[in-house]
DNA sequence: TGTACATCAGTGAACGCGCGTTCACTGATGTAC
DNA sequence: TGTACATCAGTGAACGCGCGTTCACTGATGTAC
C-alpha cells in the first residue's frame, strides 16, 4: 500500500498547493497552535516527514496559509455574488458565516492568534497587510466612484462587524448569539442607525 | 532551600487564590492553552505537582479563573471610577488596554479560545454568563432609570468595542492599530452617529 | 527512440522537549488526651 | 498547658503522549547519451 519513489513535479506542486489551502481552513478553524503538521499533512494525504520539502518551518506555512485565506475570501466574495455593501454585511453576519470559520474570514478567525504571536513573525505582516485590504474592500463597496483613504467609518464598520462575528461565535448556543449578529446587521444596514 | 510538610489552612488558601488570579491574568494574556500549569504553578510560587490538590484538572481551574477575571473586570470598573458609558468607552478603547489583555476585559482576551474549547466545557457557561453580565452593565451605565432587557443597540455597542479592541491588538505596530481604537470611539461617544 | 543513471519527493523512524496527570514521600500543622 | 500522633499541603520524579524538526532510505521521475 506505501507508496514511494519520487513524484512527478506537477503532482509536487499539487501537494505543496493542498498543504497551504487545507491548513488555511484548518488554521482558522482551530488556532495556528491548534493543528499540528502531523494533522495538516494527514489532510493532504501525505506524511509528516515530507513537509520540509515544501516548507522551511510551521512558521513559513502559517504565513503562507494566511495569504491563501485573504486570497480566497476575494475569491469568494465573487462566487457568493456580493457586489454592496448590503449584501457583504448579510452574509458576513449570517448564521452560515458564524458556523464556518475554516471558509470564513481570516481577520476574525486570526486576530488572537496574531496578537499572541507577536509582531516579529512573518504571519504578522500578512496579516495586518490582509486587513488593510479588507478595510479598502469595505470602503469600495459603498463608495464606488471616490478613490480617497479609508474613512474612520470604514474601520468602525469592521470592528463592528468582526466584533459581532466573534461574540457570536464564542457565545453559540446561546440566545444572545443569533442577537448579536441581529443587532450589528441592523445597525450596520439602516442609515437612521449609523452615519 | 526546598521547603516540605504542611502548610496552614491559611496559607494553603492563599495559594489557591493565588493559583486562580494569577493564571486568571496568563490565560488573558496567553490563552488557554498557551499557558502551562508548571508556568502557573511556578508564578504562584510552588511546584506544578501540588495542583491536584486545589483542582480536579486544567479545565476546573480554566473555569474559575474565567469567573475570576469577570469578577476583576468589576472591580476595576469601580477603581478606575467609571461612572458612566462615555468614561468605558475612553477607558475600554485606550492604547493602555489594547497593551495589556492580562489585566484586561476577558470578552475580548478569551472570545476565539471559548469558540474553539466548545460548549461541552464548563468554562463556556462562565463565559456566557460574563458576556451577559458585561451588556447589563453597557446598559446600566447609559440608562440607569429604567430596568427592561438588554436593547440591540447596547449589544451593538458592546460589538463595536470588543472588536475595535481585538484588531486594534492583532494590528499593533502599524497605523491601522490606533485608528480602530480612535474610530470606534468616535462613533460611540458622538450622539449623531450611532443612535 | 531506447538505455543507464542521477535526482529528489515522499516515507517512517528517531531526536529532544514539554505537556497534563499520577503518586510515593516529607514533615509541619492540627488534634486528641 | 504539654505531649503523641494523625493528617494532609506541597515536593519532585515518573507516566504516556504529541509536538516540531531531522535524517537515512526508497524508488519513480527526469535527463544525458
Amino acid at each position: 500500500m506505501a507508496r514511494t519513489g519520487r513524484v512527478s513535479k506537477e503532482q509536487s506542486d499539487l501537494n505543496r498547493e493542498s498543504i497551504i489551502s487545507t491548513s488555511s481552513e484548518m488554521f482558522r478553524e482551530k488556532g495556528l497552535d491548534g493543528v499540528s503538521l502531523k494533522d495538516i499533512m494527514s489532510a493532504a494525504g501525505l506524511t509528516h516527514g515530507g513537509f520540509y520539502g515544501h516548507f522551511a518551518s510551521k512558521d513559513a506555512l502559517e504565513t503562507a496559509a494566511c495569504e491563501r485565506a485573504f486570497e480566497e475570501a476575494s475569491v469568494q466574495a465573487k462566487a457568493h455574488e456580493i457586489a454592496n455593501f448590503a449584501q457583504l454585511v448579510e452574509h458576513y453576519l449570517s448564521p452560515v458565516h458564524r458556523d464556518s470559520p475554516a471558509n470564513g474570514c481570516p481577520v476574525a478567525a486570526l486576530a488572537t492568534d496574531i496578537q499572541r504571536k507577536g509582531p516579529e513573525k512573518p504571519v504578522h505582516q500578512a496579516y495586518v497587510s490582509g486587513v488593510r485590504d479588507m478595510a479598502e474592500q469595505i470602503k469600495k463597496l459603498q463608495d464606488s466612484a471616490t478613490a480617497d483613504d479609508i474613512e474612520d467609518k470604514h474601520l468602525m464598520q469592521f470592528a463592528l462587524m468582526t466584533g459581532a462575528l466573534m461574540l457570536a461565535r464564542a457565545t453559540r448556543g446561546d440566545d444572545i448569539s443569533e442577537r448579536f449578529l441581529k443587532a450589528a446587521k441592523a445597525a450596520l444596514l439602516d442609515k437612521d442607525k449609523i452615519r
